[in-house]
RNA sequence: CGGGGCGUAGCGUAGUGGCUAGCGCGCCUGCUUUGGGAGCAGGAGACCGGAGGUUCGAGUCCUCUCGCCCCGACCA
């Protein structure tokens, strides 16, 4: 006999959540006895846990390879070299596994192998003929992640499926893309999970073009956009339309007025209506610009003001910040950083000074060394309520175009729900996300800095563009467990259990226990995967067990016995039915194969 | 990096400075029990994260340290 038995199978469940989780696929993984911690962000797959694992997998595979990609496999364990040559040893910064060998080379857990790829290529390929071309591998990444969480949603060491696409051109690039953006939506239905594709942002992997598979899960770390015309976009990536300018014809001279201990835009809108009424309607937070230092830095470490000028009811997204500034960071504008810059005056910060020493301040790098870029809201001719730059003052009717200018253009406020889409299709709604895949038009960047060429019909050298497509397998086990659990535990999709079938012995005599037996001699040979739940315990906690541990279908082999028949539960929709002993093997075969 | 919280048996936890650190689950032995996390009896298992200090006496107070979890990372 070769199918399972529970008595032997090595996992424990536990009756209690463990105190660290948060999210219930987290909980239930742990307490299912499908994974233990390790360390932070890193964890152990046991038996069971391992067998959907591989189940998931299966099924990338598949899709992947029905688009003609090939499975090779990198070591994790990298050198150095090809990261510093693109430069992403640096531009990592300490998301990187680093670590030595025994004489002191650099070397690094990969937390992805654009590199890697474009070297093996170059290594064998140097003609069109041999294009085009995509390859894969199924393997762990390592990514020091600040705050890794959610148990095995958010890890520091994850399985991805890594795909890149080789190209002579542009047009085998749009091929090679929309191939695996058609295998990607195939996964994501197999998996079961709901998703929405939405463009984004390429970040430090480069490129150009960027979309995103997203999980719809109220435990997401992205938000994304949706509007009624199908519009659909992370927040990071959304670009709202500049507003038209205006005519400021109308609007008096700027005047300072002094707002003592005004520093926040509440308190600001609070005295400038004190001070200076507007006659049509009281000012709001909306008529104020806002003025926010960062300390940019670059990988480098070379460091440079910037300050960022958006309506005052708005936010900065810090998320949309990074994404653009990117691989730029913006550091927090520390005390000592304003006593280097005495020009800004915190909680006075604004686009220019008027008065005795009137001048454009901020908006000329050459002169005060500071970048300022406004938010695409604050166009020509619009007026605003602003810092003077000098303490306890603030202007008043500072038009932009007509007394100050800015350094460009950033499109970094929060997007609101109800905000104007950008097709023009009526109001954005904002909802959460899983990121589950990630695929990229990269273009030249990787081909050109290793160097890979091969020479095209005219025996001319051409640089190789590329695609790089990931999907996380191992998010993808934890979101489908995600969707799938209920209040008793998991509930595996079919194509995903761990075992197609459970059979519960639900008494101690001895005909139960070679019904069960024989049943599940006849449906592992018909290829199905069977345990058998033969442990000496009561009923009660194999029933628990069973549904903890989430099996498709549990056949409980007990007190119908004596009639001729067992029972054949479904986890999913709960519903039970009995069905003779003789024709449960057909029976159960049946649900197995849908 | 900042803030908060927590480290007591495999898991979940209790423990006004005072006796031999308690409970539930799990584990071991025996008997009973077997359709919804069984019962009785007996048992094993903890240098209370670590170091230092205060004290007649520290799981408990103080200092340092290590680890973990959560939230934040800008508010002009």
């Amino acid at each position: 006999m070769s199918y399972a038995l529970m008595s032997q199978l090595f996992v424990r469940t536990l009756r209690e959540d463990p105190s660290d989780a948060e999210v219930p696929s987290h909980s239930w993984l742990v307490r299912a006895g499908y994974i233990r911690r390790a360390a932070p962000g890193i964890y152990t797959w046991l038996p069971m846990g391992l067998k959907v694992l591989a189940k998931v997998e299966a099924v990338i595979r598949e899709e992947i390879e029905a688009i003609g990609a090939q499975e090779v496999h990198f070591p994790a364990l990298l050198p150095r070299d090809p990261y510093e040559q693109t430069n992403r040893w640096t531009e990592y910064g300490p998301n990187l596994f680093r670590l030595k060998d025994r004489k002191g080379v650099d070397m690094l857990l990969g937390p992805t192998h654009e590199e890697m790829f474009t070297l093996l290529v170059k290594d064998l390929y140097s003609s069109y003929k041999d294009l085009p071309l995509i390859l894969y591998q199924i393997q762990a990444k390592y990514r020091d992640e600040a705050r890794p969480r959610a148990g095995i949603l958010r890890g520091r060491e994850f399985v991805m499926k890594d795909s890149y696409s080789f190209d002579i051109d542009e047009a085998g690039l749009q091929a090679a893309y929309d191939k695996h953006r058609g295998a990607y939506q195939r996964v994501m239905e197999r998996l079961g999970l709901e998703y929405v594709i939405v463009t984004a942002m390429s970040g430090a992997m480069g490129g150009s073009r960027s979309e995103e598979f997203l999980a719809l899960s109220e435990y997401g770390e992205d938000t994304f956009v949706r509007s009624p015309g199908g519009y659909a976009a992370n927040v990071e990536a959304v670009t709202i339309a500049a507003s038209p300018a205006q005519d400021a014809s109308g609007v008096s001279a700027p005047s300072e007025i002094l707002t003592p201990g005004a520093g926040t835009i509440d308190a600001l809108v609070d005295q400038v209506n004190a001070v200076m009424p507007r006659e049509d309607r009281a000012w709001t937070g909306a008529d104020t610009l806002k003025n926010v230092v960062f300390m940019r830095v670059t990988p480098q470490g070379k460091k440079t003001p910037l300050v960022i000028g958006l309506p005052g009811d708005r936010e900065i997204d810090e998320k949309r910040l990074e994404a653009v500034l990117s691989p730029d960071v913006a550091a927090p504008f520390t005390e000592d950083d304003f006593g280097s810059y005495p020009l800004l005056v915190k909680g006075y910060i604004g686009p220019c000074r008027i008065g005795d020493d009137a001048g454009v301040l901020l908006g000329e790098e050459a002169l005060s060394g500071v970048t300022y870029l406004t938010d695409p809201r604050v166009a020509d001719g619009t007026s605003w309520v602003t810092g003077a730059n000098r303490a306890d003052t603030h202007v008043v009717n500072l038009v932009k175009g007509r007394d100050f200018t800015s350094d460009g253009v950033i499109d970094v406020a929060e997007i609101r729900e109800g905000d104007p889409a950008p097709d023009g299709s009526g109001p954005l709604t904002l909802a959460r996300g899983v990121e589950m895949g990630h695929i990229f038009q990269l273009g030249r960047k990787y081909a050109d800095a290793l160097g890979l060429k091969v020479l095209d019909s005219n025996g001319k050298l051409v640089t190789v563009t590329m695609g790089s497509y990931g999907i996380g397998v191992t998010r993808a086990v934890a979101m489908v467990a995600e969707a799938t659990c209920d209040a008793k535990g998991l509930a595996w999709p079919r194509a995903l259990a761990p075992f197609d079938v459970e059979i519960v012995i639900a008494g101690k005599d001895a005909e139960l226990a070679d019904a069960a037996h024989r049943l599940a001699a006849d449906l592992e040979v018909e290829g199905v995967d069977v345990v058998v739940d033969d442990r000496n315990v009561s009923p009660g906690v194999k029933f628990a067990d069973s549904e903890l541990l989430g099996f498709p279908t549990t056949v409980i082999v007990g007190r119908g016995l004596k009639d001729g028949v067992v029972e054949v539960r479904d986890r999913t929709t709960g519903a039970s039915r009995t069905v003779p002993v003789a024709d449960a093997a057909a029976a159960v075969i049946a649900d197995v194969r849908g």
